[in-house]
DNA sequence: GACGAAATGATATAATATAACACTTCAATA
DNA sequence: TATTGAAGTGTTATATTATATCATTTCGTC
């Protein structure tokens, strides 16, 4: 078994940093500005492996002392979202970061209910899966959400 | 390919006959009460083949002559959501009548944005893919969303 | 330095969802 | 059949999530 989610004792100032040195890479290769707000944004939403909300981002922002309303954090979000840095997860109105920015896929994300981590997979059978569904019924797919809540392994064992 | 959304031409009379039979069997076998106004909400999202949201309901039902206020559209949802007779779309915030309440599936949901229709599909090769992908990393899978936006086969023609 | 496009600020409000408490309905049963 | 208790619904208020609109600022380009 390998375990999506990161280990207890994992570096997080190391995916925090290599996260934002791909992010920097993706906007640039996109002529995209990767503003102060789009900056610091992406960085709290890096601050855990969980998902956060608008609101919680916006709360998070007034703490460090900037003095944002809501426009400010969707505008972020939506352009992150658009250039796949982050992922929106649909079932908990809430943002994630993508590990992944610099390849198209087709996530997954698995969602624990009890400690409320988030990790994204790709794979590679469902999304054929998705891809034969589709064909079959002659549908033409432009997004695909799949989002599994359950508990990740460590909390499964306790 | 066989269209899984339904014909231009369909009875649909037949679709919501059918369904309110079958959701009253099913909330029988519960020992559930299909009282009038779940009932009522029931048929309303039964209207049509697209998804509908609670304020939607909540304006139909008013313009029906009945005074509801959100909580009971709320509430009416929750108890068709809970019984399995409808579905909640993630990605649509709106709810969508079920018909095949009767067995357990992991059911997918391909959405026209062009038409508005859903259509649901239950596909063996996509559940194996996600269990064998939450074997894989050792989560334990409680509920699956898959949503797939695009053009259904009528729209993609035109 | 002037200009225009992009980004952000600021205010207001729309859309979605739930908490809390009062009242009614209904089926079981005393 | 009257009682009663649980389930359902009514009502009011409010929380949460998201966007429209217009003013101002920033920033790269000329």
């Amino acid at each position: 078994m390998t375990d999506l989610f990161p280990d207890k004792g994992h570096d997080h100032g190391r995916c925090i940093d290599s996260a934002l040195h791909q992010a920097e890479i993706v906007a640039e290769a996109n002529n995209a500005r990767f503003t102060n707000m789009r900056r610091r944004v992406f960085t709290l939403i890096w601050q855990s492996h969980k998902a956060i909300t608008a609101y919680e981002l916006l709360d998070a922002l007034q703490a460090e002392g900037v003095r944002a309303q809501p426009p400010t954090v969707y505008r972020a979000l939506e352009f992150l979202v658009g250039l796949r840095l982050i992922h929106r997860i649909e079932s908990l109105n809430a943002y994630f970061g993508c590990d992944m920015p610099d390849c198209e896929h087709l996530g997954q994300y698995f969602i624990c209910r009890n400690c409320g981590r988030v990790a994204e997979a790709v794979n590679e059978d469902m999304s054929r899966a998705v891809r034969t569904a589709a064909g079959i019924v002659g549908f033409k797919i432009e997004a695909t959400t799949i989002e599994i809540k359950g508990l990740c392994h460590d909390c499964a064992a306790h």
